[in-house]
DNA sequence: TGTACATCAGTGAACGCGCGTTCACTGATGTAC
DNA sequence: TGTACATCAGTGAACGCGCGTTCACTGATGTAC
């Protein structure tokens, strides 16, 4: 604790870009080979080490493992919530077209973290992990539902196309008092526009919409962001509505 | 040649039943385990035989795991269209929801054998199998594609919510023979309500609706399924009404 | 129907490999007087 | 400021293990005359 006024702990920082290095070689690794195998041996190699060396940074290769999902969250809700502020906050539509863009492009650049955290949950992996990452785990969700409770407090959400919810759900929702802000409807509508998102970027992040053409993804991908947003309620900014309005829906063009 | 009227060939027979059962034990282990991952060696013990003996049935752990994946889309294909057939072909859109339960039940009961069709693809997998499986591949969306095609044949398909078709996408389609008898807006249409179901699903089958109530997946699941029939405007059929139709839209209830 | 041969399923032993992990040790970096 | 000690990153050798795969062989099943 002298350290406090002392000069800056070279060791700790060299310690921390290690680690660093550790994961991101690790991803290079799962990015070059196209799984989310890691292999403690190639990544001492990639670095120029020795394999034992890496036991001075992770007690084990699953605490390696824990940490890259770990961080695959964050950064994914890290982009998320980027692309959202970018927006302007009365442009309730786009902040959620941005939101959406950013999950499907990160899910792209990175489908092997992607996979680590929406992929078939490996047994030991999820359960362990139950501290830091029941916070970070739905660190994405967050983001979206923060756009939605948002817009809710704001009174500019409207009213979902399905305005009914069940009680089982509407039950559910109440005990999330993380979410107490947002209308169960509205929270109900989060929920399916979400799994609307995550569904068109499931496929294309794995290629099976490869037998489309890139511009085709692009566009099918919009389409169903813009339907998601259409019957969650959120309506369109006065502003950006040049680029949001369907164009067949715009008298005499 | 001569089999023909001759006995049975109990060889061939045999031959056949162990293949099956050898496939059968790699399922139920990758269900005990929860991994895709297969040993030569577990399955062997399993079934009281020693490893080298699977290699008379299959060349490789690679050809195996090809016959699995083919096997898990013809699996997932004949679960929805059976689904879809059981329903009157009147009622199109309670076709749309059996299949899509099948299609969720059938990712909940083998998520192992959902993540191998659907979850990040293995390289070398994928590719090798090109022959037997692009056709094999798409069969869960062939399925749908052709309840479709039906349904607009006979007239039965409403206008979807979303009716431009972007040219890229429209050219996609125009390509794809096997789909010529769905109009554009309508294919368009089936696109965004897969990847609505495939994406319920996937967060379902992979435990990311956990802090649901098994009730409330129930109900959020059937509110994304009827959600996306309306979006692509698959129309209610008047005796399926009664279960159909939301309860807070019928007056007097 | 019976005998001689071919086919094929399955065994047991063994090879080879690569990976996770441990451990004693070295050399450099930081700390205390 | 300098010296003595503690801390820690990284090495090199080695262990253990388990798995995929090969190979020569046995015994049973089917086939041809």
């Amino acid at each position: 604790m002298t350290s406090v006024a002392g000069p800056i702990p070279r060791r700790e920082r060299a310690r921390a870009a290690t680690v660093d290095e550790i994961k991101a070689t690790a991803l290079e690794l799962m990015h070059e080979q196209g799984t989310t195998d890691v292999r403690f041996t190639d990544i001492a190699r990639v670095m120029g080490m020795t394999p034992p060396a890496l036991y001075r940074y992770f007690a084990d290769r699953d605490e390696l493992l824990v940490a890259l999902i770990t961080d695959a969250y964050n950064d994914l809700g890290d982009a998320v919530a980027a692309a959202r502020d970018a927006v302007d906050e009365e442009d309730i539509r786009g902040r959620w077209i941005a939101a959406a863009g950013a999950y499907r492009q990160w899910a792209l650049r990175e489908p092997q973290q992607f996979s680590l955290i929406f992929g078939l949950p490996v047994p030991g992996f999820v359960a362990p992990q139950e501290g830091p990452t029941t916070e970070a785990a739905s660190r994405a969700l967050s983001q979206l539902a923060a756009m939605f409770a948002d817009a809710s407090r704001r009174g500019r959400l409207d009213p979902p196309l399905v305005r009914t919810v069940p009680d089982s759900l509407r039950d559910c929702v109440a005990e999330e008092q993380k979410f107490s802000d947002i209308a169960p409807e509205s929270f109900q509508a989060m929920l399916h526009a979400w799994a609307s998102l995550h569904g068109i970027t499931s496929l294309e992040a794995y290629g099976h919409l490869d037998w489309m053409d890139p511009e085709a993804r692009d566009a099918l991908f919009l389409g169903q962001v813009r339907l998601a947003a259409q019957t969650a309620g959120l309506p369109a900014d006065r502003d950006a509505a040049a680029t949001e309005v369907d164009p067949a829906a715009v008298p005499g063009t």
